[in-house]
DNA sequence: TTAATTACCTACCAAGTCAATAGGTAAATA
DNA sequence: TATTTACCTATTGACTTGGTAGGTAATTAA
């Protein structure tokens, strides 16, 4: 289940990308319009800053700013950066399976093809499809 | 992010589904092939029995039974009956979507399509398919 | 009839996560 | 220089997870 980290990450990208002339939008403005505590965003906006899907400007008219076109986000790669990972499973949520019952386990092959529909989806779904 | 529940309950369902022949599997041969505790897999049973996937039967010879054939036993209905919902997100975890945001939500669309896709894989894949 | 075996039931608990809140500092600009 | 903004660290209450503990009720083999 997805935590209101990669919700409130998809709805603040789509706020950015509607309000957003050239400049930088400020977390007030985002807070104030999506309703979500400041204090909290801020943190959501650090995960985003650092993974690099936003640009963030300090000072006076600073703010947020994407650093590409939205039909160029993936949705996989904004829930990926804020939940950490988005696979169904424990055992796949790091690169190496480290479950000692990976050689004869009977519903890995069931979870990997999960993850794998859930990706394919995730990754091809763009920003750009969620605005308008 | 499936919990033990919802994967002990398959591991469970595949053991019985292979160790049966007519007659019922006690809980501490299931936990000690699975090496899960077995105070813990009682509430996991629980759930089974209550939403009628396995028959209890106590008593000496008593234990634990499918009610119809494993080709019959959807992953998805297993999985909903332990975890209670398997739902990505929470407003699509009850029958009646209860957000207030649901009439403008601009996610909302991507969730349901996300929950869909994931239904429709868990329901059409059945017991039977884990097992050899 | 009795002892053993089994499911079933209720309560509790330690550790972790979630969704915030609080109170700052550093950078940029009018 | 004052203001605005992002950025940083620490804390917290409520909840969930993955168990543990100690019993009762039902069934059957001896």
């Amino acid at each position: 289940m997805f935590s209101t980290k990669g919700r409130y990450a998809l709805r603040v990208l789509i706020d950015i990308a509607e309000n957003s002339k050239n400049d930088y939008v400020a977390l007030k403005d985002i807070a104030k319009r999506q309703n979500i505590s400041k204090k909290y965003l801020e943190s959501i906006m650090k995960k985003l800053v650092d993974s690099k899907l936003l640009l963030g400007i300090s000072g006076k008219n600073g703010g947020y700013k994407l650093v590409k076109s939205a039909s160029k986000y993936s949705i996989g790669e904004i829930l990926e950066s804020t939940e950490g990972t988005i696979a169904p499973v424990f055992c796949l949520s790091n690169k190496t399976n480290k479950c000692n019952r990976k050689s004869y386990c009977k519903t890995l092959p069931l979870w990997i093809e999960l993850n794998e529909l859930n990706r394919k989806f995730l990754y091809k779904k763009k920003l750009s499809e969620l605005i308008k």
